[in-house]
DNA sequence: CCGTATACCTAGCTGTGCTAGGTATGGCAA
DNA sequence: TTGCCATACCTAGCACAGCTAGGTATACGG
């Protein structure tokens, strides 16, 4: 019950988070759950009730493509960037940057002129 | 109608400049709108409809404390950080700033170990 | 044989941010 | 004087992201 619960202003960050780890190599979802928390030393810890979703809202939107594999019995669907994945990722972290370093800017900022 | 429209993952992002901008000096909402679109560059432009309702919010949380004036006919109510105020916003900041650090490692990592 | 880990999924709540309005005064221009 | 714009406040209600809290099914170890 008394998770470490996220901060509560990750909007996008999951999409993003995603879509980065995709970047390196093809996973299927209860991997990229567990990649995601290691790749950010627990610090955003999505449950798959997040990751699924955003999932399939990408393959629906043509970001990611999928190939169903069996390993011991076991079902799993890998999830690959595609070329507009890509895109996708590119103009998302190109956002993110851009925001965190105006906002960056604006903490930072001392005082007055 | 065709507006910029700001990047779909500010959660808490308002609360934050709004915080932030009150540390410098008291300030009114119409004030504070113009005070954050000035101190973002335009970046993030947030309207009066999100500014007022963080506004009251903090009030009503005690990071905030009011004061009525009137200038030229006209009412302003000036909302000033309270100590309660600067404690939620040098956490927010914090968590923000760990975030962002977080995301920013992911982003660049540029290839496996 | 049962619990845990693996692996997938969805319904539904909540809260944030935004849209799109509404009120009222002052000042300026036509 | 009659608009209209800027100032200055406000709220209702929508949209959607993320989270909670479940559910299904198989493999494996004790």
């Amino acid at each position: 019950m008394a998770g470490p619960k996220n901060p509560p202003f990750l909007n996008g960050v999951p999409e993003l988070l995603v879509l980065q780890c995709l970047r390196e190599r093809p996973m299927y979802g209860y991997e990229l759950v567990q990649a995601i928390r290691a790749a950010t030393g627990e610090h955003v810890v999505l449950a798959e009730g997040v990751v699924y979703p955003v999932l399939h809202m990408l393959e629906r939107e043509g970001a990611l493509s999928t190939e169903r594999q069996t390993v011991n019995g076991r079902s799993r669907i890998y999830y690959a960037l595609t070329e507009q994945g890509g895109t996708r990722l590119a103009d998302l972290a190109d956002t993110w940057r851009q925001l965190t370093t105006v906002i960056a800017g604006v903490l930072g900022e001392p005082r007055h002129a």
